[in-house]
DNA sequence: TAATTAATTTATAATGATTCTAAAGTAGTG
DNA sequence: CACTACTTTAGAATCATTATAAATTAATTA
């Protein structure tokens, strides 16, 4: 199956049909091997520099919160100045480097066992998240 | 020392005059003995409904972001969907109640140790900071 | 104390991200 | 092609936040 074909299929998924700006939108999020992090600015950015015709915004949200919904895409708390989503939909953990802005990836085997010694009666864990915050050690 | 004087210390250390407003919102932030977690518009409507005379929304953002600079408050990122403050300026981790939308301080030794198997050249870490999601188990 | 200067508060305007709307365009069906 | 449903888009609306500038209050000086 092409890539293509898995846009198409995400995007039937998902509700949509498989226009061509959606099969845009989906090649950046996922036609790339590595963890996509990024705003709806970035993706905007990125898109109007492509050689492709102009995809409006409005498309791009769209696009992007239904994806969410699906569960394809999920949105990532890093700090109260941008909103970043993450193609990466597996539990997962994340380095924010202060310096530079950037997001990695940490897998969830790269942190050791969390124990949470607090119960609150009544709740229970659905995920724990850990935010690294590093920076460059000059 | 009263309160009232603890007040004056925290504004004028933030270079801030000790106005009747400030020394309103000092209340309500630090004249109690456990963590307080709000948004700016909880912060507004408490000082809407207090007896005390109407302080501008102008003035609550101007004198929460100048404690939050000074380091007497801080921003926490639990959500995309609302900017949360803590008064608890000491390192420590959250529980989210996702039914509720309550945030919960976890002391820091309420959390085991957590150790980060990935290292980054050139990067050092400056804090770890775990958000445990949590609901309601019926 | 009165006059002068500096800081503060406030209403309101501006901004910027996100969402909504409604008209024009495109695709699917027969 | 005719018909219908879905999509895209520009621009308007909304909402949180920030900026502005006039009126108020506080501090300082004479
Ligand atoms: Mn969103
Ligand atoms: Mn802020
Ligand atoms: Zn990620
Ligand atoms: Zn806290």
């Amino acid at each position: 199956m092409s890539n293509k074909d898995i846009f198409i299929e995400k995007l039937k998924a998902s509700g949509l049909r498989p226009t061509k700006q959606r099969i845009a939108i989906c090649k950046l999020l996922f036609q790339r091997k590595d963890t996509f992090h990024f705003t709806i600015n970035n993706l905007n950015n990125i898109l109007k520099n492509s050689s492709v015709e102009k995809i409006s915004l409005a498309t791009i949200y769209n696009t992007i919160h239904v994806f969410k919904k699906k569960g394809y895409l999920k949105e990532i708390s890093i700090n109260s100045y941008k909103s970043y989503f993450d193609t990466n939909v597996t539990h997962h953990h994340h380095f924010f480097n202060e310096s530079t802005n950037e997001i990695i990836d940490l897998k969830d085997s790269d942190v050791g066992k969390i124990k949470i010694k607090k119960v609150i009666p009544g709740k229970k864990i659905k995920t724990i998240e850990v935010l690294v915050k590093i920076e460059n050690s000059n």
